[in-house]
DNA sequence: GATAGGATCTCTAGTGACTATAGCTTCAAG
DNA sequence: CTTGAAGCTATAGTCACTAGAGATCCTATC
């Protein structure tokens, strides 16, 4: 058995993260201590370190869910995991799609000074102050953090 | 004068989020009508589109508050700017590395299963489960979200 | 001038995925 | 038996919004 502390180090997952999963329903509560501590197994470890290599991967914690609830049917629908997993390609491929038309403008921006403008009329601020002067069409809803946010 | 609702057609930001801009101090607070509502000027305007856009380019709220006090300055130094559209484009090319690691792995796991695993052993949730069956190193904490998030 | 409706106002709370703090209790080593 | 690390609960904070309630205002039409 192990304390919450072992689970963390064992998995890399913080200890108030593995509270926050339990409290989510994420993880299922383990037993506890006479003296009230987490108590827990190795299937919670197993469990814990799915998660842990799902946010890696980049998966929403309800999609995570989605794919505990597939491991614990009893014929695991392969056709569901699967469509999962290319769902999350696919966010990720339009993730890397939008991040690299703003390397270009960024890059455009950033290279366009070189530390030297002339009071009033500086590159980098007129290039951010207008849309109109972009190479690429970096219009469409960033949306670059929706995923997963904490480093662990 | 504009209403904020045509600050918000015109600049693509909507009337919440300018309100929340206000309250935060990024915009600063514009005059009222007679019965209490928000009137803006021009300059109001260019303020918005200015954000609007560094926010499309990926930067956070601090830092476009950085720049726009940099716009306010007498001599408004490029170094400064120059510096912050660097960080910023450093920062992407790095989110971009993560993805791509991420996309990588992805592709493997998702095109590792083919529907028809066996009941208990899908290919999909032993790649999920097992780090060790990564090819690349995306072991690094992924902070694939703490970036700007909302779509407008 | 009356009225209808859309736009605007303030305030509060919710989102995702944690993180931080406070104040307490328990556990394990010496 | 003492000490100090580790654990407990509960609450609040983060970022950048978004949603809702309920009240007020503005404008166009009659």
């Amino acid at each position: 058995m192990f304390s919450i502390g072992q689970m963390s180090r064992q998995s890399g997952v913080k200890v108030p993260t593995i509270r926050y999963y339990e409290q989510i329903g994420l993880l299922p509560a383990p037993d506890r201590s006479a003296g009230n501590q987490r108590r827990y197994d190795q299937a919670a470890l197993q469990q814990l370190r799915f998660i842990r290599h799902a946010r890696q991967l980049g998966f929403h914690l309800d999609a995570i869910a989605g794919l505990i609830e597939l491991q614990s049917l009893p014929d695991p629908s392969c056709h569901d995991a699967r469509r999962i997993a290319r769902a999350q390609l696919s966010e990720v491929r339009g993730r890397i799609a939008r991040l690299q038309a703003l390397e270009t403008e960024l890059d455009r921006i950033a290279e366009g000074c070189h530390g030297d403008c002339g009071p009033g009329d500086c590159v980098v601020l007129a290039s951010v102050a207008d849309h109109a002067s972009c190479v690429t069409a970096h219009d469409a809803p960033p949306d670059l953090g929706d995923s997963p946010r904490g480093a662990q």
